[in-house]
DNA sequence: CTTGGACCCCAAAACGTTTTGGACACCCGC
DNA sequence: GCGGGTGTCCAAAACGTTTTGGGGTCCAAG
């Protein structure tokens, strides 16, 4: 159907290496020429056939990435958040990418030794890092180029991007406790991922600086079930305490049911409990009320992984694509002043004009 | 690195046709080479390059879907299980899936082009058809082959799957009825899509079966605004109505929304209310009270669209591939008697044992 | 002894690019 | 007039498969 390389240097009187060169914008072939070469192709709607050129090339130009099972982690626009900085950036680089969600893990690995082996990509995006992630492992192994959506505990380098977990977690402890909260719990995610770990680190510097001990009965997983139900059997349990927290740190996806819970007590967020997550970017802002929320820059990260992958591909060296990004606050309305200032009446958020206003932590 | 065909024909003293075709199958090559070929093929991991065989075969082996703006439509179990259908089937039938996330309207046209005319794909899928879909009208004229998950208006036919709507609407809404309930809501989806239409009619089709007149003020959609939001909104309207709905219908993500709204009210779903949702997976069994909801079988949605649009790249007609596929009622605890018949003390629902119970409508 | 048909195998072409390794013409300086 | 550089162009090879179109060999039937 649509016009060959080969048609298109006959029509042009030319041979295909030059064509081919003129596209390609080589300097061996002359300013007219290539003007004529291009206006020609244009007109024919030209393009190289990909396959053609991945075989010639030796290049797939197609990176991979696999959905690990256990997908209820991902909230639904985190997900299409980090897919869109991914595609759009593929689209500017010229490549595909292929991808698969695996129904459970030995389809997992399976579903990557296709791609691997099978060399129907350049390099694959890991996400959801496991603490010890036998993908990573694997990749190493065969010498594959791979990036990871967040951390994991490796002696021989990788690439990766991961959020400053420790260091959003610790703002926002920060934060409750400027509001007056002595009493914060943290609702934390499952504690086979790198992740939760640093959120925990985090909620703990925060408190040694502010001179708060510890409570063991304040701290809590969603392990074992949905973040959302997670969020909610945790907050009932939280709350029916003795002396209960008036302040509430939550995981991905955990928010949710914790308003839920809240509710259910007839306790209203904001008011008697301050409520934070993490990530939840749409649901977080039509919640009632709109929860106040770190935002990592997912559709950056989507980016700046294939960036790096293909970097890597080119023959980069991992240790040197080893980067961390923050999250940012985001206030809303889920949070307000702590018991021990309610008294003196101050405002619930630094800056209470503007419905939303983020700030750097 | 790997094996050629070249390499692994020298090594057993055959030519690279002999050995390509005894891995192939063919019946010109004898039981026993076929075995020693097969055997050291197996033994070098031997797996046949797939661009070289794409660029051979004139086909790419891939087959292309771009998810559109607009993305909270997808709850995030829907989305998983219907990619999961389609990437388990992929693997099957040795092809790759393309991925991309459309950030606009204008950005979706450009990579969908870029697939096509790009020759990066033999075939793509189309989720959420519009009433009217330009995306539909241009893969005709292209003649590219194409599959729709959801139905539109178009005058050629072309190949579809999609969920019987006004069935399922109308079983639930019989549903209702049968528990005595004579003022039923319906929060429905946006009316730029076909499938609102249909579980519209479907509604339209039991009220009149049962002799209770159309009120328009009982019927909304969720359009302008999120589907969770629009839940909560249209929810908190319509119990303020002089005489409220007893039982509610929701479109695709509307129903935690509406929970919200009831609790706010303190309105008891199953008690006060009954409420029943479309789609949300997941969700629906942890929330509270868990929702009685219409699932269609997104996985097995999925693993058709592959399998019939292998059949039309293979030169199949797309008026052979038009199906309907039914929903199921999930009962769950969102769902009681209505007023009529609260005196008699019927049931909740009519298998209460279990806790979930399905039906076939 | 020849013909015809199984049966098994292979060399060469083809898919559509890009890259390699010149070839040719022209001009400049010596 | 000759060596060397520069500016354009191209034929052929290469990427790794599959398909095409036979080419042998062997045996049975004529």
């Amino acid at each position: 159907m649509s016009t060959n390389l080969k048609q298109l240097a006959k029509l042009l009187g030319l041979s295909t290496t030059t064509v081919s060169r003129a596209l390609a914008g080589y300097p061996d072939v002359s300013e007219v020429t290539r003007r004529r070469v291009r206006a020609e192709a244009k007109a024919h709607g030209y393009q190289p056939n990909p396959v053609a050129r991945r075989l010639q090339k030796g290049r797939t130009e197609a990176i991979g990435i696999i959905l690990p099972p256990g997908q209820n982690y991902f909230s639904d626009t985190f997900f299409t958040e980090l897919l869109g900085g991914i595609s759009e950036t593929m689209a500017i680089k010229e490549h595909d990418l292929v991808l698969t969600v695996a129904s459970d893990m030995e389809n997992e690995s399976q579903a990557m030794r296709r791609m691997v082996e099978g060399k129907r990509v350049d390099g694959v995006i890991l996400v959801q890092s496991r603490l010890d992630d036998p993908r990573i492992r694997y990749l190493q192994e065969q010498q594959f180029p791979f990036v990871v959506y967040g951390r994991t505990e490796s002696e021989t380098p990788y690439a990766f991007i991961d959020v400053n977990g420790t260091r959003a977690f610790r703002e926002a402890t920060d934060f409750l406790i400027e509001l007056g909260h002595r009493r914060i719990a943290l609702i934390n995610g499952p504690s086979v991922f790198y992740f939760p770990k640093c959120c925990a680190a985090g909620y703990r510097q925060a408190l040694q600086a502010a001179q708060i001990e510890w409570d063991d009965s304040l701290v809590c997983s969603t392990q074992g079930t949905s973040p959302d139900n997670g969020g909610y059997l945790h907050t009932l349990e939280l709350m029916r305490l003795p002396d209960p927290p008036t302040g509430l740190l939550c995981f991905t996806e955990a928010a949710p049911g914790v308003f839920r819970a809240l509710s259910q007590l007839n306790l209203q967020a904001g008011q008697d409990v301050s409520v934070i997550g993490y990530d939840d970017l749409e649901l977080a802002r039509y919640s009632a009320p709109p929860l106040t929320t770190l935002r990592p820059p997912v559709r950056e990260i989507g980016r700046r992984l294939i960036e790096i992958l293909i970097s890597l591909i080119g023959g980069g060296l991992p240790e040197n694509f080893q980067e961390i990004r923050e999250a940012h606050l985001t206030f809303r309305q889920s949070t307000g002043v702590g018991p021990r200032q309610r008294s003196f009446n101050l405002p619930a958020s630094p800056s209470s004009s503007k419905p939303d206003s983020t700030m750097s932590p």
